[in-house]
This record gives C-alpha cells, structure tokens and sequence, in this order.
DNA sequence: ATTGATTGAGACACTATTGTCTCATTTTTG
DNA sequence: CAAAAATGAGACAATAGTGTCTCAATCAAT
C-alpha cells in the first residue's frame, strides 16, 4: 500500500494535527489541508510528509477515533454488574469523546476499517441492550435498533450540553441513563432492579 | 442582491433539483454541480442559469426546507389540545420531513436566513415544551435545552427508523412520544394526564 | 557544541470544479 | 402550426485545492 514514511514524527506534531483535523472537519466538513496545517500551526509540506493524501489523513485519524472510542466502551463492562450500572459506564466513558464521535459519522463513514471497527462497537452495544432487556430494564417489544440509535445519539446530545457548558459530565451522563430507561416524565424516578 | 433569473423555471425542472440536491447532498455534502444536475437528469446549465452559484442553490433548497419544517411544526398546535397530543401530532408531521433536516443541519448551518428561520422553530418547540412541563408531563427540573434537542434527535432517529423500512411512520411518532415521556423500561405505559 | 533529522516556506505542475457563453434542440404557448 | 421560451450539450477561462519537491532554518540527542 502506501509506502511508510521516510520521516519520524514529533509527537507533539502529531498531536496539533489530529486535534486540529478533528477540530475543524467536525465544524466544516470540506476543511482545507492549508486551514487544518494553519490551525495545527504547522506547514502543509509537514502534513504530506506524514499523511501522503487527505484521504490518508482521515482515514487515519477515523481509526484512531473508532480505536479510541471502542476501548472506552468497553470500560468497567464486568458481566457481573448490573446492566444498568454497565450502561452509566459506558456513557460516562464515551461521552467524554463526544467530538470523535461527530467526527467519525460525518468524516469515516465509507472506510472499510472504520466501518469494521464500528461494527465491534455496534456488538458491545447490542449485547449490553439485550442484557438491559434481560434484567427487564428495557421493553423487549422495543426494536433492539431503535435501541441502539438512542443511545447513539445521547452519547452525542450529552457531549454537546457538557461542552455548551449547561451539563456536568456527571450530569450528562446521569441523564443520558435516566432519559433512555424512564424517560423525562415528572414522576419518573430512577428505580434500579432490586 | 444577485439580479433576478433571466428565465423562468418549469416546475418539474424546479422539483426535480430539489430533489436531486437534498438527496445527493445528504447522502454526500461535497457533491458536485455535475452530479447533481445528472441525478436531476438536468444539463449543467440549467443548473447555473437559475441559481447562479453553488452558495445560491445551497441557500434556496435551505430556506426552502426551513419553511417547509416551520409550516409542519405548527400543524395541529390548537391550544386547547394536551401537550402530549400535540406533542404527537408535530412528530407525525415531521418525521416524514427527515431528510429535509438532516440537509438543514449538514449544509445550511452558516446561513442566515435559515439561522433565522430555524429560530422560529425553536421558539415553538420550546413552548411544547414549557406546556409539557406545566401539564406534568415533564418533569420541570430537566434543563429545556436537553428535552428539546432530545426531541431534535427523536425527529431524525424516527425518520431514519422508517427510512430503513423497520418502523412505520405511525410506529415512529409513537415510540418516539413514549422514548421521551416515559423511556424504553419494560412497566412504562403511557399514561396520559387524566 | 556538533551532527543528524524534522520542520517551514515557497515554487511548481496537475487536476477538478466552477461559472459563463453560444448554439442547436425541445417544449410550451397562443 | 408558428413564435417564443426554456433546455441540453459542449467549449472556455478562471479558480482553488492537491500533491511533490527543494532548500534553509530549527530542533533533538549525544
């Protein structure tokens, strides 16, 4: 494939470029290598020295996103607790990457290993939905996608109030947890399996 | 501002546009002039002879699909009817307007005539949502911010679930009424306000 | 401090897309 | 059917972005 690359790289270069990449094609999807080179306050001959192609750099930042967000997911998914308790860790640990996550659906969505790496979250997910399901948190009669979706789109919803700053993460992550399984009706009260 | 078109636009050519640009454009916000005119089954220049740039379609699709949300927002909006009814008819409405919204939120974010019009919308949705709140359907402590971008959500979740042939669109506007009032647990009926 | 490697800046050719124009063809209107 | 208008097809210049290269300046490690 593509040839590696004859240059090391300086971490710190690395760092400002993805931070930067995943800045600016969140907000402009068609970001420029020269805007993202500028904001990462770099050249643009470094950021071809690296990633030969702008396809390369997104592809590569994308695995890095979905790598990132697949070991947060499987943070304190001890089969032992409860489906519910696993549910909060999980948000409360992906959350947090809330831009990764826009990122990839806007930017990856047509990588074939973002695509895979995806398909490993999608799994995690789907196995702690039918355990929620089990232990009768969910109505088995809801689809299992519609599922799925939702909290696909908490976790993002979530990360936008904490960085809008109306949210704590704890916050954010606790309403995540009561809006999927109770809802936001007044009288709904978080009440956990015995 | 930009001169009046030189020639009229027969209606089918018009719609046909339309069309074409949300479509590709949702399906990839870089699509091209070309592209989109061939999808329409359009010449290039017909293209360019009613919306002279890029920007200018961008901008006429996006006002277009802003006012088309705003009408559908206000459908059944009778003040006189539950929250929770209300609440329902405006899902029926525009969920099936999905794709419309999606444009919106991809492409026409920086303009200021949606900006505007998208003002609109917020306002009525946030008054649903001050009468849902009222009404005890929701609970007041919940930052409105939150139920109305989980609302947001809902619309697209909804839409795509139908979309994607696993919901009806009666199915969608009902489950996406329960997902917000009263969750996904297993006992959470819907029980309405006396 | 010196050496080796990485970076920044700019020039360059190349490509894709845009936007304009013209003219023949088709469609609509009366 | 005839006139007017809208469309399709293609040529065209202008622009913007990509990817490559070179050379001087800067940084890191010994």
């Amino acid at each position: 494939m593509s040839a590696p690359p004859k240059h090391a790289i300086r971490p710190a270069t690395l760092e400002a470029i993805v931070e930067a990449a995943i800045h600016l094609l969140n907000a402009n999807a068609g970001a420029t290598m020269s805007e993202i080179a500028a904001q990462a306050g770099v050249g643009r001959a470094t950021l071809h020295r690296h990633f030969q192609t702008r396809k390369d750099l997104i592809r590569a930042i994308g695995i890095r996103c979905i790598e990132e967000m697949n070991a947060s997911v499987q943070i304190g998914q001890d089969a032992g607790k409860p489906a519910v308790d696993r549910l909060r860790s999980m948000f409360r640990a992906v959350i947090p990457l809330g831009d990764r996550y826009s990122f990839l659906s806007l930017e990856s969505a047509d990588d074939d290993s973002v695509r895979q790496g995806y398909k490993v979250q999608l799994r995690w997910v789907e196995a702690l939905v039918e355990d929620l399901k089990k232990q009768r948190e969910i109505d088995p009669d809801v689809p299992t996608r519609w599922v799925v979706a939702q909290i696909d789109q908490l976790v993002w919803t979530a990360w936008n109030g904490t960085s809008e700053g109306y949210l704590t993460p704890d916050e954010a992550s606790e309403l995540a947890v009561r809006t999927l399984i109770h809802g936001l009706h007044r009288r709904a009260q978080p009440h956990y399996s015995s």
